[in-house]
DNA sequence: GCATGATCATGC
DNA sequence: GCATGATCATGC
């Protein structure tokens, strides 16, 4: 092996790609360490908190690879180049395509020092303007993490379009803690970099400057679906890019940008978008609206390059006549033996409505049905609403299915004591399936129809801006 | 007319 | 075949 320059990040990167196809057993072995070693490697690892031994493998690249030592200041980890190095996993799903496993964790958040800070002096920009990222393929058959190979070894510099994305996540999110709602921080606030929390326990909390409120400790770490497109396009060469929504007159925010191309329609009927737009009305696809809300922001298909890095869900709204929004808003269905194992902090549901940014697109009906186009608001769930309301229906439906679920059938008509609409003002539970026999096992071994948690009508109307009711 | 349970339509 | 988004149907 040679030499790196370690003033030199292509220098980095053309000696970190000796790295690819090999496992991290193999560097240490060909680092001529006794084989001991390893097991002490990953001895270190899991003393270091982590118990997923991920802050190992990259300190064990770090020490036996790079042979540095590890520095837990705020520096870059080789200083003279800027480059920060990140070792991080990705995944190969059943249907061929890789995702990133988990989302890239930058640096702690300090939130009495952040709140003075620009974005290109930030600490956190400082550790993500360029990374060495080192990417490992996940196996979840493989139980010795040292034998995971490494597949990919690219220097990375978010391009400028993704910069002014993360610049304006960065700012709200400074704000917000500015503003003395550091413990109301959440992920689905914002698009491409989160505020992911960082506690072992939910017993530590950290001070935050303008507020006594204690605030859970969090990361500044770049999103799953934003790592999943930065692997997928600028990692792997010749995958497939999606379209994009922003166009050469873009400004600074994305959001106000994308609300500004859906405002430009406000007032047009279904029928006029669909013959502007040459989509066949005869058909009518039950998908219609969420179709022409793409259409109306310049996207063929349905797939938005910003949008997906943001893990941003579009959501079709209508309001009837009667200003009642028709339907509830149905999320995937959940196993009830798996839901009862969870704990609420880190349940599938309640991880959902924290990582997800919504963007509905909102339709008016006039008093003969025929539906208008309001607006667009981007929108996540408030911290108090889904910490207590959300919650609270998510732990009694955990409890009802634990004791044992009472269905009652009448005339093949089933019955159960599932959480009701009319019991929260924000949530329920409902069927969710193909028909009544699509069912999923209870824990005591009976089967019942699949169901979900919906968002009641009535709370999704009053989270949308007065304006465009 | 609403609440609740049941089912449809589409894409992968 | 199934997940997902969306809507239908019935009894009160």
């Amino acid at each position: 092996m040679y030499k790196y320059d370690e003033t030199n990040p292509s220098s980095i990167e053309c000696y970190a790609k000796q790295l690819i196809g090999k496992t991290f057993a193999d560097v240490v072995i060909e680092d001529s360490a006794p084989i001991n070693e390893v097991q002490e490697s990953s001895d270190y690892a899991a003393s270091h908190e982590d118990k997923n031994y991920k802050g190992g493998l990259g300190t064990l690249i770090e020490e036996r690879f790079f042979h540095y030592g590890a520095n837990s200041d705020d520096r870059p980890d080789f200083p003279e180049a800027g480059v920060e190095l990140k070792v991080t996993p990705f995944k190969i799903n059943p249907n061929g395509t890789y995702s990133a496993k988990e989302r890239l964790v930058l640096t702690m958040i300090d939130y009495f020092s952040v709140v003075n800070e620009e974005f290109e002096d930030s600490h956190m920009w400082r550790k993500a303007k360029l990374i060495l990222l080192i990417y490992y393929l996940y196996d979840k058959s493989i139980t010795n993490r040292l034998f995971y190979k490494i597949h990919f070894a690219n220097l990375f510099s978010p391009p400028e379009q993704d910069k002014k994305i993360i610049m304006h996540d960065f700012y709200l999110i400074r704000d917000k803690i500015a503003a003395g709602k550091a413990h109301e921080l959440s992920e689905g606030d914002t698009l491409y970099l989160g505020a992911v929390t960082k506690a072992a326990t939910s017993a530590n909390r950290r001070k935050q400057p303008y507020s006594d409120e204690l605030a859970k400790p969090r990361a500044f770490s770049f999103k799953v679906s934003y790592m999943t497109y930065v692997l997928n396009n600028y990692i792997i060469p010749g995958k497939e890019t999606y379209e994009h929504i922003i166009q050469d007159d873009f400004e600074e925010d994305f959001e106000a940008y994308v609300i500004n191309k859906v405002k430009r329609y406000s007032g047009k009927s279904i029928k006029h978008l669909c013959n502007e737009f040459d989509v066949d009305l005869t058909k009518k696809p039950k998908n219609l609206e969420a179709m022409l809300a793409y259409k109306m922001l310049g996207i063929k298909g349905n797939n938005a390059e910003e949008f997906v890095k943001a893990n941003i869900v579009v959501k079709a709204i209508r309001i009837g006549s009667n200003n009642k929004i028709k339907e509830h808003m149905s999320f995937p269905t959940f196993k009830f033996k798996e839901l009862i194992e969870e704990d609420w902090d880190n349940s599938v549901f309640g991880n959902y409505l924290r990582d997800t940014r919504f963007f509905f697109v909102i339709y008016k009906a006039d008093e003969n049905g025929e539906l208008y186009v309001k607006g667009g608001q981007f929108w996540n769930i408030p911290y108090n609403d889904l910490e207590t309301d959300v919650r609270s229906v998510w732990e009694q439906t955990k409890k009802v299915i634990r004791e044992g679920l009472i269905i009652n059938n009448v005339n093949g008509i089933n019955t159960n004591n599932l959480p009701k609409q009319t019991e929260n003002r924000a949530c329920h539970v409902r069927p969710h399936a193909r028909n009544a026999a699509d069912t999923y096992e209870l824990p005591d071994g009976r089967h019942y129809t699949k169901q979900c948690f919906w968002l009641n009508n009535s709370y999704i109307y009053s989270q949308i801006d007065n304006e465009l009711k």
